[in-house]
DNA sequence: TGATTTCCCATGGTATCCCATAGTTAACAG
DNA sequence: CTGTTAACTATGGGATACCATGGGAAATCA
């Protein structure tokens, strides 16, 4: 599981290292680096190991396969995508074209999200922070328990 | 689950010994250690083991994946966590900006909250003790019985 | 050949590991 | 009942390993 919001340095080449626990979690799915690619969502890159790619392909799968929303998604995740591996210390390079659309510069944010993460450029970040923390206060009620969402399930 | 208020101190390396029994409640949860994240609602930290944070994974997870509230729980709830390892004694080490959100110091007060703790600074904590018994005491009708909520869902 | 990219080694700082001590509780035999 | 041993908890400090980062040499591509 991807935790914790690290900052690390983007050096002249494009190198950045991966956190060391985000390296943990993705050692030992079968491929030793992280995918990324663009989200459709904002200016910011997402990314995970091997096993969230399997996941996603699982559930794209699932969908119809004349289904817009299928070919968007095959587009943007496996056309989009790029395989990158870990140096011997741990880093990897960031292509151009990813480090351009999320204004990637000096520095790099990684905000673990639980079975993937986010990279983001500090700047962009901070400006989205408050606002994530005021959706996630005003919307805690939607997170219901384990208990409720079994009794509710039932139902 | 996690009973009780413990007291203990922080050296100067920032480690502080979690008291035994919430040591005892996390073992056999897969992960030796506790994640603990900013408290939204104040000046002291919230935590718990691997299964309260699966258990908001799975709530988080309920959510419509396109909602923007649902991206802003994820950064807020695993983005703001961190994994914290026991030594072999027993200890973790609280990062810098978690004591700085706290106010922490010199001792560390663990307090059981049921599925999940709390970390307060002992000063703090004196401060707002009271008025929590205040509101208990005030909304003592909240609590139901067993036998209560069991008539009540049949209804 | 010039420009990238990939691999390899070096370094400073930090965090982790490991050992040692003291106090407390539990167990236990006399 | 009592004194002793044994286990565990909380704490302190030193050594070690790891992390993030920088730079150079070899390899690759245009």
């Amino acid at each position: 599981m991807f935790v914790s919001t690290t900052i690390n340095g983007i050096d002249a080449k494009g190198r950045v290292s991966v956190p060391a626990d985000f390296r943990a979690t993705v050692t030992g799915q079968g491929f030793a680096g992280v995918y990324v690619w663009r989200s459709p969502f904002g200016d910011y890159l997402e990314g995970g190991g091997l096993r969230l790619l399997e996941d996603l392909h699982d559930a794209i799968e699932d969908l119809d396969p004349f289904d817009p929303a299928r070919a968007a998604h095959e587009r943007v995740i496996f056309g989009g995508a790029k395989a990158l591996m870990f140096d011997s210390t741990g880093r990897v390079t960031l292509p151009k074209d990813l480090m351009a659309h999320a204004g990637l510069d000096k520095q790099a944010v990684f905000i673990g999200m639980g079975q993937r993460f986010e990279i983001w450029d500090p700047k962009s970040h901070a400006e989205t922070e408050e606002e994530a923390l005021r959706l996630a206060r005003e919307n805690r009620g939607a997170l219901k328990s384990r208990r409720r969402r079994e009794r509710e399930a039932q139902s």
